[in-house]
DNA sequence: TAACTTAGTTAGAGGTACTAACTTATAGAT
DNA sequence: ATCTATAAGTTAGTACCTCTAACTAAGTTA
């Protein structure tokens, strides 16, 4: 605990981030599948068979570098809604368009947060949470004190649109002779027009 | 040429649709990582080294499963207009809900037809095939007789909308505790709101 | 300081993608 | 009908990969 520098490094004492770090670097360079453990594991500098000390496979490092990801984004949620009104449209859209830009700048780690077939508890939690944050501004919107069945419903849509709208935009798909406009009039526009009470049809 | 059933089988005749077909029924049941080519020759009874007679690689072989895709969605897009008067609302909403059902009923495949760093111009031209089924219904709606640039602004939110309830509803977010409707309700409610006119703000 | 635990190591089994060199069947030209 | 060229298989082998077993060094606690 004394020097860091001198101590040997055998054990090498933070290795479990280490790798977190490298496979991340990894995945957004060549995407989940073009990354091999042995490939961080060389980037860290110690042997293939060190990692399982700390993840049990493959997968499970994979799922740690996701559940980073929500915590970013979480982040970067409650970052957009600094300086907008609690509760109005437009800092409704902020949080909408902050989802849309993690998932530009972060793409394929964006795409794994979504593609694991069976999430662990902490992901879960980590998703609802962030989930959280835009449902606690529909909630003002709507005059609600606590997040209840209608909000959900007023909050689906919406997330079903920005979801939709990042991995078009990191698949290449929102491209200009498509219709583009930037992504905040596009979510505005459609959080606007999403959010209104339903007319009877 | 003339009986199949006792000519030598050193020629399989049908390896490269075989191929593909095996693949599509390992990447469903696995995902697109889980599948491997050893076992795609496995399931069609040749050699590992066979398919490269076929394929450049691995990622070819996907490709053509994600191009059947294309092609399978046409088909759906199609189908569900049956019935439908042209250039209704409902008629768009329609060919939306067909887009979700092809995602549920083929979810892997679906993630797969949008997961190509670089796709081929075939995958491209059959993506654009399948976006202009329901393109032409929006022109019809607006009163276009082609498919202009106004056209295409009106069509990509509701695209964005159906992409991402495809994919909220295949990685297990569209959950009844999520606040859900059925996938018509939700479609035809978002395409009936995405699409008319904007207002002043 | 002894005993136990944590976090590394090397070695190796078994699986994968893909290539090179070879072989067999088929098709087309004569 | 046969000869030849080519298409489509084969086997064998390389160079990776994930993950396990058995071992070892360092740190922790009684």
């Amino acid at each position: 605990m004394a020097d860091v520098k001198t101590k040997s490094r055998y054990h090498h004492g933070d290795l479990r981030q280490q790798l977190i770090t490298a496979t991340r670097a990894l995945v957004e360079e060549k995407g989940p599948d073009g990354f091999s453990v042995s490939e961080a594991c060389r980037a860290a500098g110690v042997s293939t068979a060190a990692p399982y000390k700390h993840f049990q496979d493959r997968t499970e490092i994979l799922q740690a570098v996701a559940l980073e990801g929500y915590g970013e984004m979480t982040a970067g949620f409650r970052h957009a809604l600094v300086g907008q009104t609690p509760g109005t449209v437009e800092a409704i859209a902020a949080v909408g368009t902050a989802y849309v830009t993690y998932a530009i700048e972060n793409p394929e780690v964006f795409r794994m947060m979504f593609a694991f077939k069976d999430k662990s508890e902490a992901m879960e939690v980590s998703g609802m949470a962030c989930y959280g944050v835009v449902l606690e501004q529909i909630a003002l919107w709507s005059g609600k004190t606590e997040i209840d069945e209608e909000v959900l419903k007023l909050g689906f849509p919406l997330w079903t649109f920005v979801h939709g709208l990042s991995f078009l935009t990191i698949d290449g798909k929102a491209t200009p002779d498509k219709a583009m406009v930037s992504t905040e009039d596009l979510v505005l526009d459609a959080t606007r027009r999403l959010l209104v009470a339903p007319e009877a049809s």
